[in-house]
This record gives C-alpha cells, structure tokens and sequence, in this order.
DNA sequence: AGGACATGTTTTCACTGTAAACATTTTTCC
DNA sequence: GGAAAAATGTTTACAGTGAAAACATGTCCT
C-alpha cells in the first residue's frame, strides 16, 4: 500500500518537487489576487509566492507576464459571456432580455473589477487581430443577435453596425465610469440601461 | 557686464545647477512622452532622463509618481473641455452642438490616447472626491448643460440625471473601445454620435 | 556678509520581469 | 528494467523601477 504514482499528490505531506497542476493554480492564484487588488499591481512574482512556486517556474507555463494575463482575459471574458446569457435567460429574452443582457454586462464589471477592466483594456494579442477569435467575441456575438432581433428586418448593415456599437459603448461606458470612480456605481442608472433613453 | 542674475537662463552652455522651472519641464517631458507611450510604461526616471536632470529630482516638485500623473490629468482634462467647448461653439449650439461636443469627446480621446486614458482611469485623488473638483468637472458640467437645454423644462432630477450619464457614457465607452482595440476607429461610428440613435 | 531655504545629486534599498544555468522528476524507447 | 530525452522545477544574476536619506549647491532675505 501507499506506492502509487498517482499523478497529483495532495495528501502527503513533503511537497513534490513537481506540483501537479501548476498552469492552473498560476491561473486561480491570479484571479484571487484580482479580487483585491488591481491588475496593473499584479506581479508575476507575488504569484508564484501565492502557489508556493519559485518566481521563475512561471515561465515553464506563461512565456512571459502577458501571456499569463491573456489567459486571465479569457477567463474573464467566458464569465461576462455567462453572466449575460443567465440574465438573457431569466428575462426571457425579447427586448427585456435585451436591455437584461446591457445591465448584466454593468454588474459583471462592477463585480469583478479587476479582471474585467482588465479584460476590456487588454489589446487583443497581434495573432487574435481576426474580430471573431477576441475573448470577447462570444459576448459580442450575443448582443450582435439581440440587435438584430430589435432592429425592423429591413435595417441597412451600416445602420446595425451603428447600432451595435452604439449599445455597447453605452454599457461600456457606464461600467467604465463607475469603475474609475467617475460615476457612482448606483443601481438606479443600471436600470436606466435598456429603457428607450432620450438619447 | 554678463553679470545678471534673472530668473531663467537658457543661453549658457553650462547648464546651471538649478533648471530654472523644472516643474513645467517634467510635465512638458511626460506629455511629449505620452505621445508615443502608455501610460503604465511611463517611468518617472524616464521623465527626468528627457529633462536632463537625476531621478530623485523629480521629487522637489512631486511627492511621488501619482502626483505627477495627476498633474498631467490635469492637463488633459483641461484639453478635452476645451476642444469640446471649441466643437460646440463651431456648430453653433442647440441639438447640433450637442452632437459635436460628443464627437468632440471621441475625438480628443482618439487624438491623445495616452493622455486620455490615463486621464479618465485615474482615479481621483481623495482630496478631491467632491464631485465638483474632478479634473472632468468642466466637461462634465458642460454636458450637464446641454443635457437640461434638450430635455423638457418640467423632467424631473432623476430622468437628468439619467440622461446625463447615458450620453456621457455613450461617448466615453465608444471612446474606451476604440482606445482599446476593441471597434475600428471609424469616422462612421463616430459621426453616428448624437443623431437620435435607436437606443 | 551670512544664514535660511529651495532645489539638485549621489547613494542606497526593496521590488519587478526575465534570461541562463542547474536540479529533479517523469516519460519514452530499446 | 534501464538509459536517454523531455518536462518541470530552482538558483543565480541582471537591468530597470519608485522611493528614502544624506549630501551639495545655488538663491534669497535680512
């Protein structure tokens, strides 16, 4: 008994010298320390201290800092995409879901701060210069739908184009602001989102 | 003769050991800089190599780095309500003016990156968390009048409210997701700002 | 003239990202 | 099974950063 060679190894007191999943508790570790601070404080190195990791080990799965940051991105893009679906979801779609999916992309923001301003000011790398492989596409896409699904079915291109973008920026915009302390982050303007503004 | 003492002293091929305004000189050097780097990349010692003058100096002028960076907020605020203030006075006011201020806002942003970004993801010092202080209060304050000129006289305080923040943020997240990377930086788009969008 | 003060410099420290060389473990192939 | 190869970790090292402390030099006021 007690001779496995089990790939990870939690229980057994003396740490091996290889950790098991390190790519993964970097990642976890990383989205932990986003939850109390900002991502231009993150170190590299106060990651790898977090996972109990030399400094150095990081680069065996990141080949640099960014790298690591892109992949927080992702992770943050795939639960904004989430957030929005769930709350299109329970509106049950129609032009409720629509303005359900702009107020769930504020929230999101406002909830996770770090990773999500994170996540929208990082250029996208130069080899995801193609718009539907940005992490964001998939959140994209859904709202490119629900304009759609608004607009009259002999809207001009330009004219959806405009329209989505002009959607987008609106929330953007507003979760940017509250983020930055520009605008307070009071729920009575969430909900304005997605009522016929007079704009 | 040659024997003046004044203030400021250019000509000499030796330079003086006091710069003369070493303050204006470091933010003139850090907004040169900001041309053609961001933000985050900017080093204070970076700052001091243009002016000529060691690292620590920069601390006769600034406590630290985010004083500095304040200062050149500062600045930038100044410049957008003044371009947006020059774009209302072009259109000559009413609903068109308030279209071009908007515009106006995009622009500068598109115009300054750096400065802009850095302007409106700082978040304001705590001594200045009156609303009214903000180095965007004049901009800001601006909008805040356009707003109440095109609305009814009798709206009520929260649908003002209301309205300002969803133009401002209208503009600001375009401006945000171009900076970004995130939409083309397309005159189209831009010009789509203010013409009774469908939202 | 001389002392107070402002403004610049040198030195120093802790921290960062990352490259290079080395150590250890796991995998692969005969 | 056992050796060679590959993967994954550590140690060491380096240049760059923001900032504190001690020191130097010039300006200004009385």
């Amino acid at each position: 008994m007690s001779s496995d060679g089990n790939s990870v190894n939690i229980e057994n007191s003396k740490r091996p010298y290889h950790h098991g999943d390190l790519r993964a508790a970097l990642l976890k570790a990383g989205l932990d320390l986003l939850e109390t601070q900002s991502a231009e404080g993150l170190s590299l190195r106060e990651v790898a201290r977090q996972v109990g990791v030399s400094p150095t080990a990081v680069y065996r799965h990141f080949p640099n800092k960014q790298s690591l940051l892109y992949a927080l991105c992702k992770h943050g893009a795939d639960g904004l995409y989430e957030a929005q679906a769930a709350a299109m979801k329970a509106a049950g779609g129609g032009p409720a879901g629509f303005a359900a999916t702009g107020q769930a992309y504020v929230r999101y923001a406002l909830a996770n701060p770090a990773l999500f301003r994170l996540l929208m000011t990082t250029k996208p790398p130069a080899e995801m210069l193609n718009p539907d492989e940005t992490y964001v596409y998939a959140a994209m896409d859904l709202l490119r739908r629900n304009v759609a699904a608004l607009l009259s079915p002999d809207a001009s291109p330009d004219i959806r184009k405009a329209a989505v973008t002009l959607a987008w920026s609106q929330v953007h915009g507003m979760a940017m602001l509250m983020l930055d302390g520009q605008l307070p982050a009071d729920e009575k303007l969430i909900s304005a989102i997605g009522r016929g503004a007079p704009f």
